[in-house]
DNA sequence: GTCTATAAATAGATAGAC
DNA sequence: GTCTATCTATTTATAGAC
């Protein structure tokens, strides 16, 4: 859990970009609990895939639950960071609902794992979820709710439920990212066109469903 | 994965309600794999929640991944021919878009752990969906297409792709049943009415645009 | 900071009596 | 069909040298 240093307190130069083991962990991390899931994943695993010993993830971060949890907070931190950053510009609701939705998109390639281990998270409950990760994920909810006011009060949207257009907007989103692998194995079982769709149809589509779902009388 | 005679071959009559051994074992392990997935299921804690010895496990299913197979392929297969009663009938086409929304809610609270099964599955790739699972999980999209079809050819529907129209019902359906959990937890992080949300209002809402995805231009 | 060797706990699975 | 006892392999985690 405690950040280690990795330099003297004297001294307030980051690092000099060191060989990165901490780094080259989180990554192999990520990617497994991603495949994985926590209980399937074998530290041993994280440790040959960063081509790290083994005792270096209790050396940095102390145990495989604590590594779990800071790649989850930054994760749900990320997120809520953008989508925040996408609020807080002064462009029309109408723009700003596009640029959530690209946001959420963006954010699920900039971390190719997150779609997976948050469907994880979801189906485990949160039980992982602490309280900063938690406040997160409610932050991209509150925030996605100020957009949706915005254009209220400037009568250009109707009036919705916020986690209604959360997950309208977000599940299909990360199941697109998140079912790689499935939509493979699909095409192959009698669904031809399922490795086809491309990012941009769904983005495109998501943005679409949206912008009527708020401004329609649907 | 042999599924095992419980009388013998002359006897045509179903068992006479047996204590139900199986089938306690089978609602216990599904229950285990939604919440833990499986990896993280432990099979003494599946025996303990049927209330029946750990080697009966063996004795009925042969092995963990067996018995989380069986569990598997009922359910995708349940889905699948429900979806396909609904598209096989006599309706208009926009009813029967209504009734693939609602056949997917239903079953998802039929079986309970199942949207939460299925989120791990998307999240793992499948690698434990065999042949006939991929096949009904395909089956359900195809389905759809064959409604959509309908509603085209009836020059009611403007032409859209399954696959998406697909995810955009799916999805969000599958994200409110299986975040039950995380949504309660959200209500007390400060996302007050995350957890007020009703069933019907989330079906609703998912028929709703998915019927304004099918006949407006958009 | 990094490594080897190993402890300590736990898992899935089976043998064999009843 | 059901149970107890146990085997074997695997897993997280740590001790201690370098």
């Amino acid at each position: 859990m405690a950040r280690k240093q990795t330099a003297p307190a004297s001294d307030r130069i980051p690092p000099p970009a060191p060989p990165g083991t901490r780094e080259r962990l989180l990554a192999a991390a990520a990617a497994e609990f991603a495949a994985r899931g926590f209980a399937g994943t074998r530290v041993d695993r994280i440790a040959a895939a960063a081509r790290v010993n083994k005792a270096m993830i209790y050396y940095h971060f102390g145990s495989k639950a604590a590594l779990y949890q800071e790649i989850l907070g930054d994760m749900f931190q990320a997120v809520n960071a953008n989508v925040r950053r996408v609020a807080a510009a002064a462009d029309p609701p109408e723009e700003k609902l596009a640029q959530f939705v690209a946001a959420i998109a963006r954010e699920a390639e900039a971390r190719p794992h997150f779609p997976q281990i948050w469907f994880r998270e979801i189906a485990e409950g949160g039980v992982h979820l602490g309280e900063p990760a938690l406040g997160d994920m409610a932050g991209v909810v509150l925030t996605l709710g100020t957009i949706l006011d915005q254009g209220v009060r400037s009568r250009r949207f109707r009036r919705t439920d916020p986690l209604l257009v959360h997950a309208t907007i977000v599940a299909p989103l990360l199941l697109f990212f998140a079912s790689a692998g499935v939509r493979r194995r699909l095409d192959r079982a009698g669904l031809s066109g399922a490795g086809g769709i491309t990012r941009d149809a769904v983005v495109a589509h998501v943005q679409r469903i949206t912008r009527s779902l708020v401004e329609g009388r649907v």
